[in-house]
DNA sequence: TTCGTATTTCAATAGTCATTGAACGATGAA
DNA sequence: TTCATCGTTCAATGACTATTGAAATACGAA
């Protein structure tokens, strides 16, 4: 995978309508489901939707097909796949035994003025 | 893990110099490294590189920790594992029979004005 | 063809984000 | 204390993003 596609994943699943509808294509699993389902049950407006649709599908997080009047999205598992390979690539130098050594914290979560001493 | 906890690990990953960086840190593993190593590494100006830090911090996708005059940064692999967890989450009604049925394309990844019947 | 439904496209608006250099703050050494 | 180094914060700029409703397009049924 190359950094333009891992960026264009993530930049569309960084968006919560869009977090949504991804999460809800992955439980209905590889049928997809209609557009139309995704506003019902998400109550997005259809514009909108359909906007955060082309996104996913132009990073290459959904597929479409046409089943009548309806358009039929479905989630790529490739597609995630894919990311979470590229986002480990070369973990701790490939060299598991370092991935666990030590429990450290200095700050993580929390947002700080000035890092102590 | 949180909606709103997602879309900020994602939105902090979607954006090519901390994808760089993270990436960078996942690499070096936990025992992280000092701040301007990751500059020399990938060539960023100290004020642009401790932006994308600070954002990467305040998703919890890295830590720092203090050592003399360096900060040493490094990458939170439970974040990491958090998110995967949260996409997949429900993946096809934790039915895993109906994950592989077919393989499906309809359009895709290329952008088309119109999808045919 | 005409009608109704499903979905997309358009245009305008408001909000958020990345980038830069200069100034500031924190630390360790002399 | 004074100095040099490491890193962060500030302010200004330009670029991109989400959202809305209205209009347009695609399809199926009558």
């Amino acid at each position: 995978m190359k950094k333009q596609n891992a960026v264009a994943i993530l930049a569309a699943l960084a968006q919560g309508s869009r977090l949504d509808v991804f999460r809800l294509l992955v439980e209905a699993g590889p049928e997809g489901m209609p557009a139309g389902h995704v506003a019902t049950a998400l109550r997005l407006p259809p514009s909108a939707l359909s906007f955060h649709l082309d996104r996913l599908r132009t990073a290459g997080l959904v597929s479409v097909r046409r089943d009548g009047r309806s358009l039929i999205y479905a989630a790529r598992f490739e597609a995630m796949n894919a990311l979470v390979a590229y986002l480990t690539d070369h973990c701790c130098q490939n060299r598991p035994e370092l991935c666990k050594p030590k429990v450290r914290s200095a700050g993580g979560r929390k947002r700080e003025a000035r890092i102590p001493a």
